[in-house]
DNA sequence: ACCTTGACGGTTC
DNA sequence: GGAACCGCCAAGG
């Protein structure tokens, strides 16, 4: 059971305080194009105290509309949108515009990725 | 082994 | 913008 994603996690740590990322884009940083709903499985058993003893930020992984995975009503839902508007990121009728938000990678992050 | 269920997404109309 | 359709695939029943 309890299967590990080590590599979707540790992905997900390389995004910065304030920005998020979607489903999609860390599955194709972690090497594992359109696969975008293992992420989703792999966040909801990520462990409360990731890899390396830092903290995995599940709250900051959006899907491709900016819009939070949960419903409405859910605790999640409240949680997450806590956490972010803590980091100042605005979230407007229930979306986040992924222009200003979406984290970009840059160069050296993309090469070293490549050169594996 | 078969069917359903998702923290999803790109395409197409 | 939005809705219908597929593609994807690990888990659980």
């Amino acid at each position: 059971m309890n299967i590990r994603y080590p590599q979707i996690w540790q992905t997900v740590q390389q995004i910065p305080y304030g920005q998020v990322a979607t489903y999609g884009q860390i599955a194709d940083l972690a090497g594992l194009p359109k696969r975008a709903r293992l992420v989703g499985k792999a966040l909801a058993n990520a462990p409360e105290q990731g890899w390396q003893g830092q903290l995995i930020p599940w709250y900051r992984v959006v899907n491709a509309q900016g819009k939070l995975s949960f419903t409405q009503e859910s605790e999640a839902f409240e949680r997450q949108k806590q956490q972010l508007q803590a980091e100042q990121v605005v979230i407007i009728g229930n979306k986040i515009n992924l222009k200003t938000f979406q984290w970009q990678p840059d160069l050296a992050e993309l090469l070293f990725k490549l050169s594996f």
